[in-house]
RNA sequence: GCUGCCUUAGCUCAGCGGUAGAGCGCGUCCUUGGUAAGGACGAGGUCCUGGGUUCAAAUCCCAGAGGCAGCUCCA
């Protein structure tokens, strides 16, 4: 006698179980028409499943914005993708075909009637698209069909991925096998697979083959190499059209374009993962780091300097060599091996290490923008966003056991303050807090006040965040800190580490002389805020458009004279914002000034002032911003104090 | 690192067995023009590198390097 609870509060009640396409019709024949699926408490169920308990329910019905709409409609575009696909070329076997975040993807090895290995490319997507567009026209029922799991393995005999999908499926408990079939099942395609889909199949109008890639089988190197077919697939064209079109809007902020395009660095070929800064883009950096100088400084930190270059005996007790040997530079000297720093914590701890240390000292927070050299391997490198030489925002903060709650809410506090200056507020701070791992050193107690430190620094500083059991590294929990950008995709930026380990005897052994008068280990907390600079200012490019608030902006302000004549008036201009710590230069090519305007625009410019003969004889400029729009007609005077208070801002 | 795709002028790209091309940018000159491209002329190439096939290779084949996407890893 199942009682359901709609989203609304009403409750419907059932003398027999129910399926969810009973429960929408018995709310309305539009709704009927409409449901995809239904919300059965936290589970997406197909329509036709019985419901027998008392549960809160939701019927789904196709839409853009709804996330469980779209995992079921692409759950079901996947299928219909590995159908066009097993259409095309029949020896096809099929793996594992998710939904994802923007769509879904299928693993596959696609084999030709010869058996042999068929490679996708792009000229391949029209034919399975018009395949795909076949089935859909066709409107064929998703039909699920239970089976034994005796007649599951039989099913499944010879396709060595699909009989190993059901294999796990019984490992993990699962009395039957389920197969759906679009159309009858045994007679039309078939797949295993536990569901749920949509009704029909001419519910999913909007697909799109987007990609193919590599991918291993259960993600593991050693194991076959599988074709992965992305997709995607929304409620209608208008929603699969604004996803193309932000997928368009990313492509034209890609940092690598817009590095290019504004002369702001390069990475030359020959020398993968290392960034040449040329004059604009360092303009930039070096606002950011002279920012977080300013930052840290008013907030306690003091500011040191380490080595590149440091000993492998250092890297060995650090546990560096073992750990992280493959991810090192290392070169020699005079029969000794040294490696360039993959981080600066050991650097920080030789300096804690000099002289004697009180705990009066405590909390100590070190900071350096440290240089960092990690020889990540050539897949992983992108732009400036992932490089082999990068500097961070590091810090290191040694501290008591019972100073680590107050350090940790502290740096949080400081953390979002920095993120605000550059439009990040709480909306766009996704926080993911990783808890101890199954292989860890330290004790329990360490452990529940280091958690429980973190934890309370998130409530205090008012971000709520995601629990990741067991992903914390084996010293310590730890706090990432994810910004959602303004096309909504996400970067990893700041965290915060809680460290026993390394300053303990058995690693680098850095003591203070406690109120007792005798020894202790130091806590450390590792943290950035910006992460890497390099990556960072890659973001800011990539959030922006290129368009840079003015403190950040490499060129604040371009003169622009209409003719030769008033190139003197110009430059006086330009020197008086220079003298006032602004960066504004002077357009002086014979150009007209609506090729001039052009070029300022597109350069993005933050602001640029045109002087004509009136402008000369009043001693103003004739403003405009980025966009386009006229701001009126500053005096000279006026224009600085208003760039001036833009500036300190940080609008 | 693995799989796939790509590599032609500073940038974006066309050409795809038979003399190396376009637009933008760059240089020189003319033009002194009030809000998103004024005009003329010119310079600029190891068609990624090495090997092979061919009378002939930017073009086809093989290997390598680098780039891009994904996988894995990560700031």
């Amino acid at each position: 006698m199942p009682i359901l609870t709609l989203p609304d509060g009403k409750t419907l009640s059932f003398d027999q179980p129910v399926t969810g396409r009973q429960v929408a019709e018995s709310i309305g024949p539009r709704l009927a028409q409409k449901a995809i699926g239904i919300k059965v408490g936290l589970e997406i169920r197909d329509l036709d499943r019985p419901i027998t308990a008392d549960a809160t329910i939701r019927i789904l019905t196709p839409s853009n914005e709804d996330p469980d709409s779209l995992f079921l409609l692409r759950h079901s575009a996947a299928h219909v993708l590995a159908e066009a696909i097993c259409a095309l070329w029949p020896r096809t076997r099929l793996a594992y075909g998710p939904p994802i975040d923007e769509g879904f993807f299928y693993d596959m090895q696609v084999l030709d009637a010869a058996g042999e290995k068929v490679t996708l490319s792009d000229a391949d997507f029209v034919t399975i698209e018009k395949k795909m567009a076949e089935i859909v026209k066709a409107d064929k029922p998703f039909t699920r069909c239970d089976v034994s799991t005796d007649e599951g393995l039989k099913r499944t005999e010879g396709d060595l991925y699909k009989r190993d999908n059901a294999e796990r499926a019984i490992a993990k408990g699962s009395q039957t096998i389920s197969f759906y079939a679009t159309g009858t099942p045994g007679q039309d395609w078939e797949d295993l697979c536990a569901g749920p889909h949509v009704p029909r199949t001419g519910v999913l109008g909007a697909v799109k083959v987007m990609s193919v890639a590599g991918a291993y089988w259960h993600g593991d190197q050693t194991s076959d190499q599988l074709t992965r077919v992305y997709g995607t697939c929304f409620a209608d064209a208008k929603g699969l059209q604004a996803h193309l079109t932000k997928l368009e809007e990313a492509k034209k902020r890609d940092h690598r374009k817009l590095g290019r395009e504004m002369a702001l660095f390069h990475v030359d070929d020959e020398n993968p993962g290392q960034v040449f800064w040329h004059p604009k883009g360092w303009s930039i950096y070096r606002t950011l780091e002279d920012y977080i100088r300013a930052k840290i400084s008013a907030n306690g930190y003091v500011e040191v300097k380490t080595p590149s270059v440091m000993p492998k005996s250092l890297w060995e007790k650090s546990g560096h060599w073992d750990k992280y040997r493959a991810n090192m530079f290392t070169t020699e000297s005079e029969k000794r091996e040294f490696a360039l720093k993959p981080m600066n914590c050991p650097g920080h701890i030789e300096i804690f290490k000099q002289g004697l240390r009180s705990y009066r000292e405590l909390p100590l927070r070190m900071a350096e923008f440290g240089s960092c050299t990690r020889n990540e391997v050539s897949g992983a490198l992108h732009g400036i966003m992932r490089v082999r030489g990068f500097v961070q925002d590091d810090a290191h903060i040694f501290c008591t056991t019972a100073q680590i709650p107050s350090e940790v809410a502290e740096f949080v506090r400081l953390l979002k303050e920095v993120y605000r200056d550059f439009g990040f507020g709480d909306d766009r701070i996704i926080v993911k807090f990783s808890t101890r791992p199954a292989l860890r050193v330290g004790t329990d107690a360490q452990w529940d006040q280091a958690e429980g430190a973190l934890a309370d620094a998130c409530q205090k500083a008012n971000l709520s965040y995601i629990v990741a059991p067991g992903e914390g590294a084996f010293y310590g929990p730890k706090l990432e800190f994810t910004l959602v950008d303004a096309l909504g995709r996400h970067w990893q930026c700041g965290t915060i580490q809680v460290d026993y380990q390394l300053p303990s005897a058995e690693r680098l052994n850095a003591t203070f002389i406690g109120e007792d008068g005798t020894k202790h280990h130091p806590v450390m907390l590792h943290r950035a805020i910006l992460g890497s600079l390099e990556r960072f200012i890659g973001i800011l490019i990539e959030h922006y458009a290129g368009k840079f608030p003015l403190w950040l902006s490499p060129e604040q302000i371009r003169v622009l004279p209409i003719t030769d004549d008033q190139l003197p008036y110009a430059r006086e201009v330009a020197a008086g914002l220079k003298a006032a710590g602004l960066r504004a230069t002077v357009d002086e090519t014979p150009d007209k000034l609506g090729a001039k305007i052009r070029l300022a625009r597109n350069d993005r410019v933050t602001y640029f002032a045109v002087v004509g003969e009136a402008e000369v004889t009043a001693g103003t400029i004739a403003l405009q911003n980025q966009a386009g729009e006229k701001l009126g007609t500053p005096t000279r005077a006026e224009l600085v104090q208003r760039l001036l208070a833009e500036v300190a801002a940080r609008t």
